[in-house]
DNA sequence: GACTCTATCTTTAGAGG
DNA sequence: CCCTCTAAAGATAGAGT
């Protein structure tokens, strides 16, 4: 019952040595990271998509608004009037340069989008059958990477990401939220060897026996 | 001179409705947003994705470590050992429950991966094609999408996220940071009407004329 | 827009249960 | 692992420059 504490205390800026204090500030402070960023979607109608890997292995994530929703938004772009890409490392000057790989990324962006407007028909045969294979249980839709490089290798682990957010999106229409402002969060822990949980998905707020941690 | 501030007000936790405020807020808030992510990361060892879309179009990104470490990681997974999605979208009941997509994200995630092995062979062969391209200035890979369908879009779309994502964390590599920790944040400002700059890719850090904003 | 200021609100380190 | 408690650290709303 010492209530004496001396309060929170000043950290460096490094990573942390002791093990449990180093769990208990992930803990800590990806919830305050995912609140952050829930807030920022509420107050400033901003979408955000985030992935985290906890040390040990585990995988958060976070996205508002569904991907759908995206989709849309990319799919209405004029393609021709993208402006440059900016990325930076650098907290302090932040956010106003620009790159030359934007010409790329550009390209790639309008070459995507035009491939997929052709597509278009050929989407309700690929749609049967993709509905026959949700019958056999295989609900994504499946490849064929042949011939796939590099760098295609890289998309699909955006695309896998996106999977994951995805599902937790979808989800996100499913039930109502506790807090007062929406926020959407999600985990899937993706190392250790727990086996396979098919709760039938109907209850998906009951804590499930067999769960790892 | 007049110093009297009243400091800072609570606010109600819903969209802003004054203009001005929101995007002073947003830019606030999404700079607090990436610190907290970048010293997640550095703190505990985190690996954090990160797309945030302003209301106004921009797009901004974090990344840390680079796409290609990420790829690793999945690369060894053990196909078989993976634990269930656990969705949620609560902060309070946060990070505890299955989901029943877990088979379903199971299945893709050994398909993709037992695919890609598969394409090995195939790869030298495409590296040349793409060596061909970046030639005539198409630098990524032109993945036929004759055979789109709906959840492949999204998969796209996530892909699309990545190479955002991967833009910045290359450039990661090729500069110190300011800041005591790093730091891996980058910005793409995707609607808007700014014609494309090139600037040759040099010097990152200096502002560019005629660039929107 | 970007930056400063500062009172106040919010997060969280550390200890305990 | 979960939780609570506390005081200090950190973030930021609002206003001014």
């Amino acid at each position: 019952m010492v209530k004496s504490n001396k309060g929170r205390q000043k950290i460096e800026m490094k990573k942390m040595r002791k093990e449990k204090n180093l769990q208990v500030t992930f803990s800590k402070r990806k919830f305050g990271l995912f609140k952050k960023a829930s807030e920022l979607c509420t107050l400033c109608g901003a979408q955000i998509l985030m992935i985290v890997f906890s040390p040990a292995g585990k995988v958060f994530s976070f996205g508002h608004p569904s991907v759908r929703e995206l989709i849309y938004r990319f799919q209405n772009f004029n393609h021709n009037s993208l402006i440059p890409h900016q990325p930076n490392n650098n907290l302090e000057l932040a956010e106003s340069r620009p790159d030359t790989n934007v010409q790329y990324l550009n390209e790639m962006l309008t070459h995507m989008l035009v491939k997929q407007e052709k597509a278009e028909d050929t989407r309700m045969t690929l749609d049967r059958v993709k509905q026959s294979r949700e019958q056999r249980g295989i609900r994504w839709y499946e490849k064929d990477v042949k011939e796939l490089d590099v760098t295609e290798t890289d998309n699909l682990i955006g695309a896998l990401q996106d999977v994951r957010k995805k599902l937790v999106s979808d989800m996100s229409h499913d039930s109502q939220l506790n807090v007062s402002h929406q926020n959407y969060m999600g985990e899937n822990a993706v190392f250790g060897g727990g086996g396979n949980v098919d709760v039938g998905g109907i209850d998906l707020f009951n804590p499930i026996m067999g769960f790892p941690n």
